[in-house]
DNA sequence: AACCCGTACAACCGCCATTCC
DNA sequence: AGGAATGGCGGTTGTACGGGT
């Protein structure tokens, strides 16, 4: 037998939200705050199945929406992320303050993806022709690096995987216990959580920790001794950054205060990065390098 | 005016991960 | 430990709307 329903369906309504039940949403979220939402329609007096409630107010009702056009900074950033993320809408919703997964991937879906393939038929790449900023989208050299990255396009994995399991803090631990704490990705997973800081989150990061994470990530000394550096400066650019609120000024990335990232005293590859989320897994123990 | 077609986007669906009991 | 409940995600569908014929 399938699986069963989220919810009856019957006697609930469907399709689109009148304003009455818009106001009747709002106000209880309002209220009450958000959560539970199987339960939200009886105790708000709605004849909808919560999910439905919970994506109304996510994607439309929600009071830090932006609604209106897409500008073209935030074009070129859904470009980038997408290009480094694949079709994981909700973390380049993430970095879009006020935008939604819904609707980034709708405009993906209506707009982007066919330039993208527009751009692909006639043989120029996205790079090109969505991305005047050339000085840092620089071609990237992984292929020599790695097989696997070489043998598969740089991003779109047609099923998504949350990325819930990010193993590395963003709170790092000191130089003398960093070492051990490397051992065990887990460990280091608790205790980010215990210190409040973020496993969805790049770590913050010190050039000396980098090479354990790169090998970690299965790169061998090779890999490190000829793109550590590059990775490293990445790496911890990624984590100076709030990306949050980072965004693209004149076709090149800013931080959020609008700083230019030279301040930051590197330029910004994400392309080199992708290998890392390139990765389904995060090294299993057996592999990590102490 | 009527029809067709393409576009945009809200809403739904099914699946998976996490949390709760 | 394990099953149910819940939340969240990406993919897909339905439909309103505008433009062209």
């Amino acid at each position: 037998m399938g699986r069963s329903p989220c919810c009856s369906k019957e006697g609930l309504n469907r399709g689109a939200w009148t304003a009455l039940e818009d106001k009747i949403l709002s106000s209880y979220i309002k209220a009450h705050g958000e959560g539970k939402w199987r339960s939200l329609p009886k105790r708000a007096g709605l004849k909808r199945c919560g999910k439905s409630c919970r994506l109304r107010w996510l994607n439309y009702l929600r009071p830090d929406i932006k609604r209106g056009n897409i500008s073209g900074d935030e074009e070129e950033l859904i470009v980038r992320l997408h290009n480094l993320l694949g079709n994981r809408w909700s973390l380049i919703a993430g970095r879009l303050p006020g935008r939604t997964d819904n609707e980034i991937k709708n405009y993906w879906n209506t707009t982007l993806g066919k330039k993208s393939k527009v751009d692909s038929f006639s043989g120029s790449s996205k790079e090109t022709s969505l991305n005047p900023c050339k000085s840092i989208a620089k071609k990237k050299d992984v292929e020599s690096k790695t097989s696997t990255a070489a043998a598969q396009p740089l991003v779109i994995r047609t099923k998504a995987t949350r990325l819930t399991k990010i193993l590395v803090p963003q709170n790092i631990p000191s130089d003398e216990n960093y070492t051990a704490a490397a051992a065990n990705p887990l460990e280091l997973q608790t205790q980010s959580a215990e210190k409040g800081g973020s496993t969805e989150e790049f770590p913050r990061t010190n050039a000396g920790d980098c090479s354990n994470i790169l090998k970690n990530f299965g790169c061998d000394d090779d890999d490190i001794d000829a793109k550590g550096d590059q990775y490293c400066n990445e790496f911890q650019l990624l984590n100076s950054i709030p990306l949050d609120e980072a965004m693209i000024n004149d076709g090149c990335w800013t931080g959020g205060n609008g700083c230019d990232l030279e301040d930051y005293g590197a330029s910004l590859d994400l392309d080199s990065l992708a290998f890392l989320l390139d990765s389904e897994e995060w090294p299993s123990q057996e592999n990590v390098v102490v």
